[in-house]
Formats: C-alpha cells, sequence, structure tokens
DNA sequence: CATCAGGGCCCTG
DNA sequence: CAGGGCCCTGAT
C-alpha cells in the first residue's frame, strides 16, 4: 500500500460555542481505536474524504473552556482542491463535531446532579461528534453487530487493509476509509474473504444504496426525528440498536433514547442501580425520570467519564465486559 | 470434543 | 410478533 504525501495545507480558525471542551469531543474513550484518526495533548489528526478526495485534518485547541478556539487545518495533495472547498469542509467538520449547538441548559441544569454532576464538571462543554460520513459510520454499525468488540475490531482492520490507503500529513500516517463505490462492485464472496461473515450481504447492500442514490446524508439531516428515523431504519442492515447509535451520535438527536442495547444495559445498571444486570426498560424509565429531554446526552456524559477513569483507576467489572 | 453466545438484523410463517 | 439462521471465535 502506497502512502500519498499531503504537502498543501490551509488553516482556518474555528470558533465552538461556548463552553468547550477539546479534548471531550475529538476524543471518545469508549470507541474502540481505528488507525484513520488520532489525538495526543491539544493536538488532533483524522483523515477526511471529501468529493472523492482524502484530505488531512488537524486540529489545534488554541482556546479556553468560556472562548474555544480550534486551529483548523486542511491538508491536500493538490492546492486547488483546498481552495475551492475549505469553506465546505469547515462547514462539515462543524457538524461532526457539532461546535455550533448550544448545550448550556443540560450543562447547568445538571450541574449538582447526583449521578452526571461529576462527569459535567470533568467534561464540561463535550460534544456528541462522530468523525465520520454516514457511509463510514454505517460501517462501524455493521462490524459491531451480533459479535464481541475484538472481532468488531478485526473486520475493521481488515476492511481497512483491503479497500483503504495511506495518507502522510503533518508527520502522521493515517489510514483512510474508501468509497462506497469500490465496495460496491466487489462480489460478495471476496467480502467474505475479510472475515465479516453475513455482514458481508449488508455491506454490499449499503455500497449499492449509496450508489444508486437512495441514501442521500445531507437531505436525512434536514428530517425531524421521527421521519430521520424511518429513512434510517429503512437501511438494509439498520435495526433498532444500530438506529439509536445513528440518531445520537452521527444526527445529534440528543433527546431520543428508546433502546439500551445488552453491552450498554450492563454498564448502565452499574452506573444507576450500582447492579450486574437491570431490566431495559426500568433503566429507560429511570433516566427519563431523571434526565427528561437530556437523557441521551446525560448518558453519554456517563459512558465517556467511565472509560475516561478507566485508564488511571482498574473497574474490574469493566475490564470483564470489554475483554468479552 | 461439542456447544453456545456475543455491542443484531433479516426473513418467514 | 415470535423465532430460526447467520460467520466466526473464545469460553466452558
Amino acid at each position: 500500500m502506497t502512502t500519498k504525501q499531503l504537502v498543501h495545507k490551509a488553516t482556518v480558525s474555528v470558533h465552538p460555542e461556548p463552553p468547550f471542551s477539546f479534548v471531550g469531543t475529538v476524543h471518545k474513550p469508549s470507541n474502540f481505536p481505528t488507525t484513520d484518526r488520532m489525538y495526543k495533548g491539544n493536538e488532533y489528526w483524522q483523515s477526511f474524504n471529501w468529493n472523492d478526495t482524502a484530505y488531512g485534518i488537524k486540529m489545534i485547541d488554541v482556546g479556553t473552556f468560556e472562548t474555544p478556539n480550534i486551529s483548523l487545518e486542511i491538508y491536500s495533495d493538490l492546492e486547488t482542491d483546498i481552495g475551492h472547498h475549505v469553506d465546505e469542509i469547515v462547514q462539515e467538520i462543524e457538524f461532526r463535531f457539532d461546535l455550533k449547538s448550544d448545550y448550556s441548559p443540560f450543562l447547568e441544569g445538571f450541574a449538582t446532579d447526583p449521578i452526571v454532576g461529576s462527569a459535567i464538571k470533568k467534561w464540561n462543554g463535550m460534544r456528541v461528534s462522530s468523525p465520520y460520513s454516514l457511509y463510514e459510520f454505517l460501517l462501524v454499525t455493521t462490524v459491531l453487530q451480533n459479535t464481541t468488540v475484538k472481532r468488531s475490531f478485526q473486520m475493521m482492520s481488515n476492511l481497512f487493509e483491503r479497500f483503504g490507503s495511506k495518507i502522510l500529513f503533518d508527520g502522521r500516517e493515517l489510514s483512510t476509509f474508501w468509497s462506497a463505490k469500490s465496495v460496491h462492485v466487489v462480489g460478495e464472496e471476496e467480502l467474505r474473504e475479510l472475515k465479516v461473515g453475513y455482514r458481508a450481504k449488508t455491506l454490499k447492500r449499503q455500497a449499492g444504496e449509496f450508489v444508486g442514490g437512495k441514501i442521500d446524508e445531507f437531505q436525512l439531516r434536514t428530517m425531524a426525528a421521527t421521519e430521520l428515523k424511518t429513512n434510517l431504519l429503512d437501511i438494509y442492515g439498520v435495526g433498532p440498536a444500530s438506529v439509536q447509535y445513528l440518531m445520537f451520535e452521527k444526527f445529534h438527536q440528543y433527546h431520543i433514547c428508546d433502546r439500551i442495547p445488552p453491552w450498554e444495559q450492563k454498564i448502565y445498571s452499574r452506573l444507576l442501580f450500582d447492579k450486574e444486570l437491570v431490566g431495559e426498560q426500568q433503566l429507560l424509565d429511570e433516566i427519563e425520570r431523571r434526565w427528561g429531554e437530556w437523557k441521551m446526552l446525560a448518558m453519554h456524559y456517563l459512558f465517556e467519564n467511565l472509560f475516561w477513569l478507566r485508564k488511571t483507576n482498574n473497574i474490574e467489572w469493566l475490564e470483564a465486559l470489554i475483554l468479552l
């Protein structure tokens, strides 16, 4: 696999809505690691596909909690690419990282909440963000299905190896995602060789839905929650669990939570009830009672805070759930 | 050795 | 609406 060097650069200042947590926004400790992005200190890098071109994105935190400021660097192979697309790339980054939303009613309203209060204190201003396009996000939800974290990671690596490529910018080498087209033209059998099992059919069908124009991410973004959900469920391979991830992380519908998948169920059972396993409906009732319209955001703050704690503390029950 | 469930979803009856 | 089947792997 050859590595493409991206030598041209444009720099733009981006100003998120205060308050803002850079780390909490660009780095999600709960996500399994992939080679398309990396975070260190006050800097963040990722590959970024836009209009069939592989860009490199670097964000540097040069602001403060109250006066957020990100120095956004866009790297490209061709100078003209940056010139023509810089504005739309900035807009897209602002959307994916949810930089312009106002979380203050939640952050202020629950600052002293007995359960989520300490997570808010630590992560105040953390956004619901996903670095991925809808196509890329669906790859993740597909490899997550009906398996363990370890195998999901293996499937993702195999896909990167087969379809992705590499870029080098700012001294960092990162994997890039691929187009739906490149998967669409490949036979299902060839996909199965990547150890994705029955998901080969899903990967191929989803790629086809993008290529054929059935899925339009930008149109989906204009829809209200109910219509959005219906349309997402209409995508082959998207069921109740995946649609919950999509609605929240990708489309930032942080007032909605009508499903808590098994793995999260175990984790929230501990966080909310200090029990090994509480019924899904009981958990749903509890989060509604405690946080109402902000319930999914509250859950996210709890979740990421827990995985951050894991870095310095040994949380035995959590390790057991991750090793599965 | 066999059996089974794991961060679901589709399809059938 | 319930339930079988699906790829593969590690745990038992």
